[in-house]
DNA sequence: ATGAAAGCGCTAACAT
DNA sequence: ATGTTAGCGCTTTCAT
């Protein structure tokens, strides 16, 4: 059975390829009367416009890639949802690649992507090589990054201030006359977001006149049994951290019930802090307080400046921040007596 | 700045068009020293073959459209990483949309996959409507569900046992003394897998000569409030139940809240089983005793079984069950005494 | 082992 | 308002 084609429709409709091609495609320039004829041809001949060859012929195929760490995650989950969204609103499908933050993976995936001729792409991951922004500059099509930035700042990214958010959750507890305060990373290695959130604790506690324990500073992989694991060595010290702040909802859940498994009462005896408030951060007992990050608009904004790129409308700024706050819940206690 | 082709890449090699497709793609038919020219001159120029036109040309696109109702899901997300994983392997890329299982946009999605020509269909959600069947059929491309399938069974599908899994839970709580068993559904409007577990719920009942009380069956929407409301009425009422399975982890870690706040042990008052076992499952004290299904390998296998769809293999058979079972964690008594 | 040439199904000038 | 036609960049016979 052949596919029915633009040609078909035109030959059964009585009129030319090219008429055929501006019904389908909603050009104003067709008589009502020859657009009636032809929508009934296509309805009546089944016909499914083949998108592959009008992508060919106008260089545009309406579809994005989103290169992301990991789908799985909580995080990365919400955030896509937020593009999917906005690139649905605009007519845009999105080609979705794990890449496990693995950079060869990432650089092989990009070259797919662009292979695929999408219309822009949008990355999401931590550490951007040289070669990834190489490799960026060469792209014909725009690329945004989301939750993460290039260290001259030079690519269109969507962001919050990490450093001033970490700053802020240290400083909270600072103010309630903490100084022993656990820092639970994401891992290591990991370049922008990771290493803002490390300064902003770092600077918080300097400021405060307080020198940084690197023994109060864990790295985790933003999963829950590192959380547990960082958790239980900070309160297990001989000068046991009276605080946590957890890089992730998960990582600070998993602190909570290191300290209760320990018999320490949350917030009583440690204040937790995680970190996306996701909606993890209801699910725990007490509740977890947390810094908003607003994932699903990051992925949101991120998608929309993209297609503002890729119709290339002028961008009044490349870099986008987004405001963070800190949701405060029962790991923390009240800072202030309540007044009925 | 023009982009290079498939026949500027010819040109400078000094050969045709056709030996530089067949370099590309891996044709063994060409003399080691012409591939090696052809190679350098790609690298020279830094051709990157364009995939828009080789779809329209060979009409594979080696994309294949996946459908699911929110990848914000733990459950969906967990699937969908299966997913993506076994295309990558075997080199597939997949468009992910997001339904929110609204029929007419799924049958919309459907469409314009099918208008992008991709070269399989990957479909998630759980009410099939004819229309959805219709569409299905006149698909040229094969399409496979995962974790629901048609009333007919005749579409392929990768499910697990949902009504023997739901028994099996119900079994277990019965065969503890429980007899007023609450059951937290997912949406009312549900068809397959919904209807399926009800089933199996009330099977375990009557097959253990109890009535079913429908006071006892509430239905959530697979989120933590849900499962916090709903368990709240089923403890709330005169003849209180004394376990609760619900059909989410994250409901079930509601129920365990609702039953906490109001001052009832888990498991001592209360016995609390979930589904899925998604990672939630220890994140919660106590522990969540939950039924096992592979999200990742139902992902897994469903999307291997449309490779083999699409490389026109023979299938042995169209609808794969998937094994299940019960992961007993804290939130449920132990059955019998360990012994030392 | 390599080349020539005919499409794949559509869009986008351009002409009328 | 409608038709004609030349590509878009590649694969794929079919020759040689």
């Amino acid at each position: 059975m052949k596919n029915v084609t633009i040609y078909d429709v035109a030959r059964e409709a009585g009129v030319s390829m090219a008429t055929v091609s501006r019904v389908v495609n909603g050009n104003p320039n067709v008589k009502p009367v020859t657009r009636k004829k032809v929508l009934e041809t296509i309805k009546r001949l089944g016909y499914r416009p083949n998108a592959v060859a009008r992508g060919l012929a106008s260089k545009r195929t309406t579809t994005v890639g989103v290169i992301i760490p990991d789908i799985s995650s909580l995080f990365y989950a919400e955030l896509t949802r937020g593009v999917e969204d906005i690139a649905n609103m605009y007519n845009y499908n999105i080609i979705l690649c794990n890449s496990d933050q693995r950079p060869e993976k990432e650089i092989h995936l990009v070259n797919t992507l662009l292979e695929k001729q999408v219309d822009g792409l949008l990355f999401m991951g931590s550490q951007l090589t040289d070669e990834h922004i190489d490799l960026f500059s060469t792209s014909t099509v725009p690329v945004v990054l989301a939750s993460t930035k290039d260290e001259k700042e030079e690519m269109p990214s969507v962001v919050i201030d990490y450093k001033q958010a970490a700053y802020d959750a240290v400083k909270l507890l600072l103010d309630k006359g903490h100084t022993r305060i656990g820092f639970i990373s994401g891992p290591a290695k990991e370049k922008y977001s990771g290493q803002e959130r490390l300064a902003g604790y770092r600077n918080a506690l300097e400021e405060a006149g307080l020198a940084v324990d690197e023994t109060l500073i864990r790295y985790g992989d933003y999963r829950y049994d590192s959380g547990l694991k960082a958790a239980g060595e900070l309160i297990d010290m001989a000068d046991r951290a009276t605080a946590i702040i957890a890089m992730s909802d998960e990582m600070a859940i998993g602190a909570i019930h290191a300290c209760q498994d320990l018999g320490l009462n949350i917030p009583e005896d440690v204040e937790v802090i995680g970190f996306d408030n996701t909606r993890l951060t209801s699910m725990v007992r007490p509740r977890l307080t947390s810094v908003v990050q607003p994932m699903y608009d990051i992925g949101a904004v991120a998608m929309r400046l993209l297609t503002k790129f890729m119709n290339k409308e002028k961008i009044d700024n490349h870099l986008v921040v987004l405001p963070h706050r800190i949701e405060e819940r029962e790991s923390t206690k009240k800072q202030y007596t309540e007044i009925k």
